[in-house]
RNA sequence: GGGCUCAUAGCUCAGUUGGCAGAGCGCACCCCUGAUAAGGGUGAGGUCGCAGGUUCAAGUCCUGCUGGGCCCA
């Protein structure tokens, strides 16, 4: 051989125009370029003209799992969506086509929250001036063309992220189906007594003119005006020092409160004796002077002050909640204007007195200078009235946290009003409770169905429980291996539970599942410390609470009766919630039967339904979406049987829901139907910044969903979320985006290369059977392969962890697929005659390979799943979505070495040696080597094809070497080289067509 | 201020009951040019937020601190 013919390019050239068309080349449709921006509309279109969402629940033969119900949560109609709507929309698809695709019937409605503050702020700002003379049903108008305004724009972006959901008939918490079934459920709550009346400070937006709920507030610092005020002893014997942040509510101050067991101390103050908390009292009167005389807080209990510039005498009480951290622990209470002085107050028998009107300004109860002045401008009067008149001791700027109304972001203020409230503390009894169950409370209730950490039980009660279902679980456990098929401890057991009483029997649920389990914790904690839900808002856009007050002139209680509120949902679901904005009283109350109502009002009789006065308080939006599960699934039909623990199955929102919709889903629903609402709760973090801080809309960093679909495509936005930790916070940066994409081609490619190997394949007529000796084969390995990661991927999607199922996902592209199989069985594709047994054996193989994955990747990523569907069946009418999983159960019965695992590790050291020994030897092209090994330990390793191996580690040539005890790395350049296939071989020879060939090659090709 | 939660390689994250710090991406070097706006190989990298404690042994358990996030006050 000549030095020429020794260069590895002359040999190309040569090859090159000699053997390449004699080759089987990969051969696809299936583009490398996705063009998703383009092309994922397209499949939008055919999905919607095949009707897939309906095919999917009219084909009962393939849900043979029954039904999963799923409860999609609405988002607020306004506005574009956002990242966090496309993250929370993905998961929920996620749900929805791994479901169905395990074998689940999973029927689910989309919904929107339409009712609510912001729209309606929206729509004031919007009218202006225009507003004041207008309506509240104009106004609703408005608020309802706003609304489906949103609705069709989200609903349009939630459709291009190619979600599958019924959009053809969504929920809208404005129709009149869904208010009416809102009102069913308060009128349960009616029932049960839980719903009453009272007089409560309650946050109160000035500007918005309304009671704002917990979830309506957000909190930010505030510069305000702090005072140290002295409130004189009526005893004449000096003064009682308090501070407070809010001047103005002074005048309603009715009370002094201290802590019983922290010490006070009477200082002197330029001659004047005051009284503050001994350990504050450095702080605040800067002084190092020891105390006059000292006091236990219980001892001052009593003691009797004068308000500073109103005529009025009262009183030292104590509170628990009274702290040394600021102030001075002498506390100002004005039970109008706070709920912790407002529970004081209701102990101390104190008046709820609150002289603020709704707009903010004092009424004539206040003192003459204050009356009609706004409350902050008050904050400087007031100061000014107490510098005047000596009871100043100290003002200063204070900047703190401080409650502002969500939308508006103006500061609200603590104000006593009449509104309706549901006790979370009063019991009441259920049908569904255990016989001989005393009365429980929304917050017993709340807490015992979100059940108790089987790791760490609280109460008696609980310990009780896990002991024994401990106990029956060992008996029956000891039963099953005595080879007991029905054994009795499973029967003992509901015996014991029953015997044990009601409470142990309603304490046993085994609860909602959370997912991340600190749900559970945080939600509990949550319920603990709430209190009891303000229904009421005073505002138009939402749904009226249908409480009817009597004439003026007439005394009584308003009527609210569970039969008139069922009447009143009648109406409602036949004419919509603005009838009663617009009809007459009567008319309201058509469905109603006021002859047979026990409950109602003496005075309604005597008056007449015409002479009623329809209420002007709508309900809390809360209260709207927190009865979704009826008014959705239950109506719908949707909803788990009767028997059932929960009405749903699952939930999935935001952290922050637990607050939100997940507490006040739970509570109506256990009231109405004395379950929860679902089975499990999966919750997800929020979207922050590349840095890890707060993404905000005016901040600038916020990346627009339209853009994302532009640049990047859904299926690409799919894949990355598809690739969150979406437990706590998820960081967001276009980068991310860019590197999804990165990894989206490589797996899009690897899909399209095994598509482009099964050209020209059948597999029902050229699959190939598995013999007994194939097992040691490289198809064997990758058939368990594929068994394996599809057993990976649906136990992570049964899991919720999309994240597992995406690594698996990616991996056994990356790794599995492309790095080693597909590079290892190159050669037979392209080499070997085109229906060598061998060759059908990996085209087999690769068929498999590519239905699992199609049909594991298609949750994920529906449009490229799809398309490459269609590619590999050939028939564009076929359609990946509506098939299940692919079953792998068959291929486990294909025989496979136990000795792979062993031989792959080995590779790995055979490769890096293969590296080394080419870097020193100063060989290019791998296959100019030959490798040599030791055999590897307790391993067969005749039973492997020494082509196989080779093929895998990318030689020419491999074979274990029972000498070597280290890798043996053989040059070929001096071996003659096969012109069609590359590979130095000791069969290669000339052959019949001038060229030179190996014999398999000139078998291939029909040549001696 | 309180409840829940997070902090591990340049980036995104795994790390089961305490037992020799892992993956992917990116990067560097090399190969292939018959997956080619592809494919393959090798390699570099970390005081596991900080400070204490328990232990033969701590990324892991405990306490405190710092800095994020959600919810509340």
């Amino acid at each position: 051989m000549s030095d020429q013919q020794m260069d590895p390019r002359a040999d190309k050239t040569a090859d090159k125009k000699t053997y390449k068309k004699t080759l089987n080349l990969p051969k696809s449709a299936f583009p490398m370029k996705a063009n998703l921006v383009q092309n994922e509309p397209a499949s939008l279109k055919r999905w919607e003209k095949m009707g897939l969402y309906q095919k999917l629940r009219e084909q009962d033969h393939a849900n043979p799992r029954g039904r999963y119900v799923f409860h999609d949560g609405p988002p607020y109609a306004n506005g574009s969506i956002h990242l966090g709507h496309l993250l929370n929309k993905v998961l929920k698809d996620f749900v929805v086509r791994t479901k169905t695709m395990a074998g689940y019937d999973v029927p689910y409605v989309p919904g929107w929250d339409c009712h609510g503050l912001p729209i309606e702020h929206k729509v004031m700002q919007e009218l202006g001036d225009k507003a004041r003379d207008m309506q509240p049903i104009q106004v609703r108008r408005k608020c309802k063309t706003s609304a489906e305004k949103f609705v069709k724009l989200q609903s349009g972006q939630m459709k291009r992220l190619l979600t599958l959901a019924d959009y053809a008939d969504p929920y809208l918490t404005m129709n009149p189906g869904y208010e009416g079934a809102v009102l069913e459920v308060f009128a349960d709550l009616v029932e049960r007594g839980v719903v009453y009346r009272g007089l409560k400070p309650v946050h109160w937006s000035i500007e918005n003119q309304t009671a704002l709920a917990e979830a309506e507030l957000e909190y930010y610092d505030r510069d305000d005006t702090s005072v140290f005020v002295k409130f004189d002893r009526v005893d004449g014997r000096g003064s009682l020092m308090i501070w407070t942040t809010t001047p103005w509510t002074l005048p309603a101050n009715l009370a002094v409160a201290v802590h019983e067991r922290h010490d006070y101390g009477e200082y002197d103050l330029n001659g004047q004796t005051v009284i503050v908390a001994v350990e504050l009292a450095k702080k605040v009167l800067k002084t190092d002077a020891e105390p006059k005389k000292t006091y236990k807080g219980s001892e001052l209990v009593g003691l009797e002050y004068k308000h500073p510039f109103i005529d009025r005498v009262s009183k030292v009480v104590s509170a628990d909640y009274v702290t040394l951290e600021d102030g001075t622990g002498l506390v100002h209470t004005a039970p109008g204007h706070g709920v912790d002085d407002y529970q004081t107050g209701l102990r101390e028998g104190l008046d709820v007195y609150c002289p603020v009107r709704d707009d903010g300004t004092f009424d004539d109860t206040a003192p003459d200078w204050l009356q009609g002045i706004n409350v902050w401008k008050a904050n400087d009067l007031v100061v000014d009235k107490l510098r005047e008149s000596g009871h100043l001791f100290h003002a200063e700027q204070f900047t703190h946290s401080y409650p502002h109304d969500w939308r508006g972001k103006s500061p609200v203020i603590f104000r006593a009003t009449e509104q309706w409230f549901v006790s979370v503390c009063k019991e009441f009894k259920h049908d569904r409770d255990p016989e001989g169950l005393k009365s429980k409370s929304f917050i017993e209730r709340s807490l015992n169905e979100i059940g108790f950490d089987r790791d760490n039980p609280q109460t008696d009660a609980q310990h009780e429980i896990i002991e024994a279902e401990a106990r029956y679980q060992r008996e029956a456990q000891e039963e099953y291996s005595r080879g007991e098929t029905r054994p009795l401890a499973e029967k003992e057991k509901r015996q014991f539970f029953k015997e044990l009483g009601p409470e142990l029997q309603w304490t046993r649920a085994e609860g909602v599942r959370f997912i991340p389990k600190w749900g559970r914790n945080r939600m509990r904690g949550m319920l603990e410390s709430r209190p009891d839900w303000c229904l009421s808002r005073q505002r138009s856009w939402g749904l009226p609470i249908p409480a009817f007050y009597p004439p003026e002139g007439v005394e009584g209680e308003p009527l609210l009766t569970p039969a008139s509120t069922h009447a009143v949902a009648k109406l409602f679901r036949e004419k919509g919630s603005d009838a009663w904005f617009v009809a007459p009283p009567e008319e309201l109350l058509t469905h109603y039967d006021l002859a047979n109502d026990k409950d109602a009002p003496v005075w309604v009789k005597s008056c007449g339904l015409g002479k009623l006065v329809p209420g002007a308080d709508i309900f809390d939006v809360w209260f709207e979406s927190g009865s979704s599960w009826n008014a959705v699934m239950l109506q719908r039909g949707l909803a788990k049987p009767d028997d059932a623990s929960s009405v749903t199955d699952l939930y999935l929102e935001g952290s922050d829901q637990h607050r939100g919709w997940f507490q006040l889903s739970l509570l109506p629903c256990l009231g109405s139907q004395g379950k929860p609402p679902f089975g499990a709760v999966l919750t997800h973090g929020f979207m922050v910044a590349k840095d890890g801080r707060k993404m905000s809309k005016s901040g600038g960093n916020a990346l627009d969903v339209d853009v994302l679909f532009k640049d990047f495509g859904a299926d690409v936005c799919r894949w990355w979320v598809s690739g969150l930790n979406t437990d706590n916070d998820i960081k967001v940066d276009l980068e991310f985006f860019r590197l999804a994409g990165e990894e989206y081609r490589k797996v899009r490619n690897t899909i399209k290369f095994l598509l482009s190997n099964l050209d020209g394949f059948n597999f029902k007529k050229d699959k190939t059977r598995f013999e007994e000796d194939d097992a040691a084969s490289i198809d064997a390995w990758m058939t368990h392969e594929i068994i394996k990661v599809s057993d990976t991927v649906q136990a992570a999607y049964d899991g919720f962890q999309f994240r597992k199922a995406h690594e698996a996902l990616f991996n056994f592209c990356n790794e599995t697929l492309s790095a080693v199989y597909l590079t290892a069985v190159k050669d037979r594709l392209y080499c070997d005659a085109p229906d060598s047994p061998r060759r059908r054996r990996t085209q087999s193989t690769i068929y498999r390979a590519a239905t699992t994955l199609i049909r594991l990747l298609a949750p994920l990523m529906p449009h490229t799943a799809d398309e490459a569907w269609r590619a590999l069946m050939g028939d564009q009418e076929s359609c990946v979505h509506l098939l299940p999983f692919q079953d792998v159960d068959c291929m486990r019965q294909i025989p496979v070495s136990p000795n792979w695992q062993a031989v792959m590790q080995a590779r790995d050291l055979w490769l890096k040696s293969i590296e080394e020994a080419r870097q020193a030897q100063g060989i290019d092209n791998p296959l100019d080597c030959g490798v040599r090994v030791p055999t590897i330990k307790d391993v067969a390793c005749s039973s492997f094809d020494s082509t196989d191996l080779a093929d895998l580690c990318g030689v020419s040539r491999f074979a274990f070497d029972d000498s070597l005890d280290a890798v043996a790395v053989d040059d070929l350049r001096d071996e003659p080289r096969c012109e069609r296939s590359w590979k130095r071989d000791v069969t290669v020879k000339p052959r019949s067509d001038g060229g030179t060939l190996s014999d398999r090659d000139a078998k291939a090709l029909g040549l001696t």
